[in-house]
DNA sequence: TTATTTCTTGATCAATTGGTCAAGAGTTGT
DNA sequence: ACAACTCTTGACCAATTGATCAAGAAATAA
């Protein structure tokens, strides 16, 4: 027993790489599925790995998930957390919805993936929600409630306003295939930014 | 082989009444699991039938699943329908998006299995998308373009414009953990209904 | 009542699937 | 080269689950 404490979890090289072919196939195959449609016989097969050694880097199913799950969270949040309170109010949510909205279309597995993960109840990131998310939300509402204190928008709810923002950005991912059948192909991003931004935004101005 | 014609397929009262049972079930399992996660065992349980008497009624389980899709669809249609170019827009609108709120806040069961259904591509109700769903989408279009050259309302994308009302709307229903995680509590129905009015409509204003 | 149809179910099957294990192959440090 | 550790896999297991079937119970029509 030399090395003294316990063991050093540093990551191998074939570790690193592994994972994350494990976990870009796990996007795919979960997104598409959901956690309880996805197999990870899909997975392994789709990394070109073994069930058995997928198992050996993530001992059950539920922790691919998750990982995988965990992985956008950072992501999620981030576009809000810019939003300053120094800043002009339309100049700042113009960027926010901007932002959000590139996010959707750039990687509509992951929201997808937190689409499902929510419409069933969120069981693996309550704390996510109730925790981070929430504080993010309740100081951005702070935020636009002082935009509004300043007349420099006009009267909003601020927590109304953000779920509206996130509804319409996220529906251009999640619901992607109802929007291709509807306008008949997919949908020119520049014409969805502008539309939007004028959707949530212009009845904000002062 | 007496009746002349094909087997009448006039349904019993029996029929009638255990279909319905199993549908009302199908309809909580589906929306709380998805397709691929409910089973017909659950099904079967929550409505008092053994399971091979559940599959006397429906051959399969996707017959299950299509039938209580299918029979959301109708109700899902209906609010938009009403939408009458020869009304006032700003309460023509008003009531559509309350309509659809309330439609959402009643039975999110409903809204939660279609959202499912849509994320994971839509395989069931492609030709309903593709169908009556956009044409409806066209006509009501054109109803909102006719606003917009009669200076009624202000120019908009109107495409765009009933997404985001599918979005906002719905999101209360298929999000709404993710809504009470972060309000602390389910949202006042009221106080919704008017900040969702306000933010979809104030900017339409002429 | 009797005959016919409808309804119900226990037992069972085959396929899928999450997960295990032991043994071997490959890699790394000395 | 050697030892120790990391990685990989075929074979296998147990649980779940969609679906079948034959036989009996219940309802309905004659």
């Amino acid at each position: 027993m030399p090395q003294s404490t316990a063991k050093i979890v540093q990551k191998t090289r074939i570790q690193h790489q592994n994972q994350a072919l494990i976990l870009k196939a796990a996007l795919e195959v979960f997104s598409a599925f959901g956690y309880r449609g996805g197999t990870i016989d899909q997975i392994a097969k789709k990394c070109g790995l073994s069930k058995p050694n997928l198992l050996y880097y993530f001992k059950r199913k539920e922790d691919v998930y998750v990982a995988v799950l965990e992985a956008t969270l950072a992501e999620w949040l981030e576009p809000l957390r810019g939003l300053d309170v120094n800043g002009d109010p339309i100049v700042e949510l113009t960027r926010y919805v901007s932002e959000k909205l590139e996010i959707s279309l750039k990687n509509p597995q992951a929201s997808k993936l937190f689409a499902n993960e929510i419409l069933h109840g969120a069981p693996h990131i309550q704390k996510f929600l109730k925790g981070p998310l929430r504080d993010l939300v309740e100081e951005k509402s702070a935020v636009i409630l002082e935009w509004v204190a300043q007349k420099k928008i006009a009267p909003v709810d601020p927590q109304h306003l953000i779920f509206a923002i996130w509804a319409v950005t996220q529906h251009y991912a999640d619901f992607s295939v109802q929007v291709e059948a509807i306008m008949g192909s997919e949908p020119k991003p520049d014409r969805t930014r502008k539309a939007v931004i004028e959707l949530l935004l212009r009845g904000l101005r002062a």
